[in-house]
RNA sequence: GGGAGCAUAGCUCAGUUGGUUUAGAGCAUCUGCCUUACAAGCAGAGGGUCAGGGGUUCGACUCCCUUUGCUCCCACCA
């Protein structure tokens, strides 16, 4: 092995994966083993790794990685999502790129191209996460559009088509004009945004000068005059011909043309006079009716609202509770479309600015308003604005899914981390709503369902999963037993994508196709779901839907959820702002271990972590403390005549409880999924007990050689580091693991974790006081600038704070010549305490007595603030009395050791200033 | 509008059912050291009235209330 002073991960960590993946140690099947079982969160088919994936992803190589070394059955399944919307976008631009437009092409047209772009750019990722060491078993990487999957998608969409789950439904839908589909509402998301709002102008449908309606003490107002929302009294509109109007503010002019009614709160004072009456709706001259609904609020605006119900969730509500009439006026590219009348094939935003101008040409633009309003956008495509749209879909319902859903969380049969998710979760399935679960989109899961022919306006269809099967079904109904194979038209539409993720836990598994399997009795429920609370809605909340539906039990044990990566600054991490680094520039420099370390110290699960490249540095320079701790340890001789030291004996017997204690702590925090600080334990374990105290304990002088019993224990301490660092950093591990004893074609994955066992802690609770006392001679040291080769000669007035068995390592540590124990104190020396133990250290010079003064004030004042307050809880009868007699037991021993101290301090001030 | 969360050293965060020193770590900073594994290192040091206010308690960073500031989620105010 080489010994170069600097370790170079490159080499050492492409070598061992390709030997990980040629000698298939990640690939699991079924055994008489525990299963630990992890699903992947599959990534876009034509996706590029990423930070989130990075985070993510080795949150799930360290949880799959300890498993498999506790000899758990670790089974992590990979594989990617085709991302219908998102992957369809994409191919669609790359196809106007080469002058190709969808609409020129058939369905089987363009998924040939879509096919051949997912075999050009799928698994690319897979191939990422293998940089990053992920143990994925690769031999069960899956697609949601492969067989196995498609075919599991088909027949739930069956089943719970037969269940009366699924139906079919004329809803206002969330409508992307740019994909030209529906979205489901998780899909689109609100913005804020810098608008306006417009105040039209609506004659009302009368003769000038009519006064019907007008009460007494009716306001007129002139346009300038804005409405004072408090007013209790009516307000009128009346123009210089004396012809009466209502004011309506919207910030969509552009949907007047699908305006049926104006609506007014039937409470509303201001504007009862309209009751009754027809308005105009202007430039479109058309007269609708004016109708009123508590729904409008009195206060916003002007109290009149126009009532568009071809294009707005409430407007389609109020048009169904008043029975309006429906006029839709964009095309699904949100073009004008014929029904408006006006406009016709211009875009909704040009119009927009167009009508505008005409209104105020017209004279019925009152005013315009700045206004911040919320619009929502496509998901995945966003710079797209949803158009709501009124359209035919199929639906999910949803209610039976969150009754079954909801209690496990809540009772904690299936756990999150961190538990503050449950009130999200709890939130969205108590507000259920049933799921669009159809896309007008090509790429994806074509619905399974077969229109027959019908009459006007009427549809039939039967669902089956196959077309022989819609067939056979087709004939059964009455007046269809001739119809033809050809008569049958599938729908032409294709399933959301996460209707094929939600089942994604028992579809890996063929749990959908082959039910009670011998894999999904194994691995089912898999263990941990490591995921982005994101998509807490998407896909958590459906998987345990769908896994309690089809497998009857909880789809994974525990939902681990991370946080999002941001940069330092606390920005979001996005291509657009270029503060995203390229995960795998980062591994080339740092390598894998170190990048892995990197994003596991600053996460903390649930909370968003500010990643910044510094981290890569601490990891990469752990590893190479790691290593260069190695190039030490190889480099002792053994002398086998040699005897061992007591200083040795002890220094093993000190680091062998440590150990066993930070074992202990990892397994706590591994218990709580603080995997965080699982490896802050081991890193603190290895640069500071292990290579800063234990190593310079038992550390030959130069090229002495070192005696056989403390190398072998040495190289015990390392096999079990390596061991607890190997989930962490799987590559250095393996590379110092096997050239520390030869290991054949055993791997350090498959080795044993180092297992929970008693440790000796008043061993540490003694080493407490030896430590500090090595730290004051060498801040003595540093004080007087005494070389660190030079021995110092140390003085102690022992007591039972002072353990002579640790002598050794005292003297070893310190620099020391030796101790001498002594009665008397020496006023000539530098002196310092650890607990109430007093210790000198001879100054060849004379010490400086001013400078030593102003210390022990310091130090003085300290101590009577701190025993000031110890005696003000011990005098307070209420606390002796209540606390318990623990708690007071110490204040009385932290009594003891302030009031030591300051005699101590006072003693040797006094021999000082004598 | 409803809900959740956060606020501790310059930065990022611990602080595990309220009681071990008058709050810890890592990074950064400062000061010494090229001490033969490691300058990607070693040794030492400085730095916080635990966001403000109030309450409960013998005792509060920790529990309750409140104010302020930030973040996120949900929701149909045009």
């Amino acid at each position: 092995m080489s010994l170069a002073d600097k370790y170079v991960p490159g080499d050492i960590e492409s070598k061992w994966y390709e030997r990980w993946e040629s000698a298939n140690i990640f690939h699991s099947t079924p055994d008489h083993r525990e299963p630990y079982t992890i699903v992947i969160p599959p990534p876009n088919v034509t996706g590029m790794l990423h930070m989130g994936h990075m985070l993510n992803n080795t949150l799930q190589d360290v949880l799959v990685r300890r498993a498999r070394m506790m000899g758990k059955n670790a089974c992590w399944v990979p594989g990617t999502d085709h991302a219908s919307i998102a992957t369809e976008a994409k191919v669609v631009k790359k196809l106007a790129e080469q002058g190709i437009r969808k609409s020129d092409l058939t369905r089987e047209q363009f998924l040939e191209h879509a096919w051949d772009w997912t075999r050009e750019h799928g698994g690319i990722i897979l191939k990422q996460l293998r940089k990053l060491g992920a143990s994925c078993d690769w031999d069960r990487t899956s697609f949601t559009m492969d067989e196995v999957r498609s075919q599991s998608v088909i027949k739930v969409f069956v089943d719970l088509y037969n269940k009366g789950l699924i139906y079919r439904g004329l809803r206002m839908v969330n409508w992307d004009p740019k994909a030209q589909t529906a979205l489901s509402n998780e899909e689109v998301i609100y913005k804020e945004e810098q608008s306006k709002l417009f105040y039209l102008r609506y004659y009302v449908d009368e003769p000038a000068g009519s006064t019907d309606g007008e009460e007494q003490g009716a306001v007129t107002l002139t346009p300038d005059a804005p409405f004072d929302p408090t007013v209790k009294h009516q307000i009128l509109h009346r123009d210089a011909e004396g012809r009466r109007y209502a004011v309506v503010a919207t910030t969509r002019p552009e949907t007047i043309m699908g305006d049926t009614a104006m609506c007014i709160n039937p409470k509303d004072p201001k504007n009862s006079w309209l009751k009754g009456k027809r308005v105009i709706v202007p430039l479109v001259g058309r007269s609708i009716p004016v109708i009123e609904d508590r729904y409008v609020e009195i206060e916003f605006g002007t109290g009149c609202l126009k009532v568009t119900p071809a294009h707005d969730t409430n407007d389609y509500m109020l048009g169904k509770t008043h029975s309006l009439e429906t006029i839709d006026i964009f095309n699904p590219d949100a073009t004008i479309s014929e029904a408006a009348g006006m406009y016709v094939g211009m875009d909704r935003e040009d119009v927009r600015r167009q009508i505008v101008v005409d209104l105020q040409a017209a004279g019925l633009m009152e005013k315009v308003e700045n206004y911040v309003n919320k619009v929502g956008y496509s998901e995945r495509n966003p710079s797209t604005a949803v158009e709501p749209r009124l359209c035919m879909q199929w639906f999910l319902s949803m209610q039976h899914f969150a009754d079954i859903a909801l209690p496990p969380v809540m009772n904690d049969e299936l756990k999150f981390y961190p538990s503050k998710y449950k009130t999200t979760y709890r939130n969205w399935l108590e507000n259920i709503q049933d799921w669009c679960i159809s896309r007008q989109l090509w790429w994806g899961h074509r619905i399974p369902a077969y229109f027959l022919p019908a009459g006007e306006g009427e549809e039939r269809f039967v669902v089956a999963e196959s077309a022989a099967e819609a067939l056979r079904l087709a004939r059964e109904i009455p007046g269809y037993e001739n119809i033809s194979a050809e008569e049958l038209r599938q729908d032409e539409d294709a399933l959301d994508t996460w209707f094929s993720s939600w089942l994604w836990p028992v579809s890996l598994f063929d749990g959908i196709n082959n039910p009670g399997n011998d894999e999904i009795k194994y691995y089912y429920p898999t263990s941990d779901l490591v995921t982005g609370p994101d998509i807490i809605f998407f896909w958590v909340a459906r998987m345990i839907m769908a896994g309690y539906e089809y497998n009857g039990d909880m789809p994974f044990r525990n939902v681990y959820f991370t946080g999002i990566v941001r940069d330092k600054l606390g920005r979001k991490m996005s291509k657009s702002l270029g503060n995203s680094p390229d995960p795998l520039d980062l591994i080339a420099q740092y390598g894998a271990d170190g990048v892995r370390c990197a994003m596991l110290l600053c996460t903390s699960a649930g909370n968003d972590l500010m990643f910044d490249e510094a981290l890569c540095e601490q990891g990469r320079n752990f590893a190479n403390k790691i290593w260069n701790a190695y190039r030490l340890v190889g480099g002792w001789k053994v002398d086998e005549s040699l005897a061992q030291t007591d200083g040795n004996k002890m220094a093993i017997k000190w680091f062998d409880a440590t150990l066993k204690k930070a074992v202990a702590e990892m397994d706590d925090h591994f218990a709580q999924y603080r995997i965080s600080d699982a490896l802050k334990t081991v890193y603190r374990l290895f640069w500071d007990d292990f290579s800063g105290w234990y190593l310079e304990m038992v550390k030959p002088a130069y090229q002495a050689p070192i005696d056989a019993p403390t190398m072998e224990a040495t190289r015990g301490f390392f096999d079990k580091l390596l061991r607890l660092l190997s989930p962490f950093m799987p590559f250095i591990t393996e590379e110092l693991w096997q050239d520390l004893a030869p290991r054949g074609d055993e791997s350090l994955c498959l080795a044993s974790m180092p297992s929970v066992e008693e440790w000796n802690e008043e061993l540490i609770v003694k080493f407490g006081p030896v430590g500090e006392a090595v730290s004051a001679v060498r801040a003595v040291r540093k004080a007087k600038n005494i070389p660190n080769r030079e021995p110092l000669a140390l003085k102690v007035i022992c007591d039972d704070n002072y353990h002579t068995e640790f002598e050794p390592l005292l003297v070893k540590m310190a620099g020391l010549s030796g101790v001498e124990y002594v009665t008397e104190k020496d006023a000539t020396a530098e002196s310092f305490m650890v607990k109430t133990t007093q210790y000198f250290v001879p100054m060849s010079e004379k010490i400086d007595v001013d400078a030593e003064v102003e210390k022990l004030n310091k130090d003085l004042t300290y101590f009577e603030g701190f025993l000031a307050g110890v005696m003000k809880k011990l005098s307070n009868e209420r606390f002796v009395s209540s606390a318990p007699a623990k708690v007071v037991e110490t204040e009385h021993a932290k009594k003891r050791d302030a009031e030591a101290k300051i005699a101590a301090i006072k003693e040797r001030l006094a021999a000082l200033t004598k």
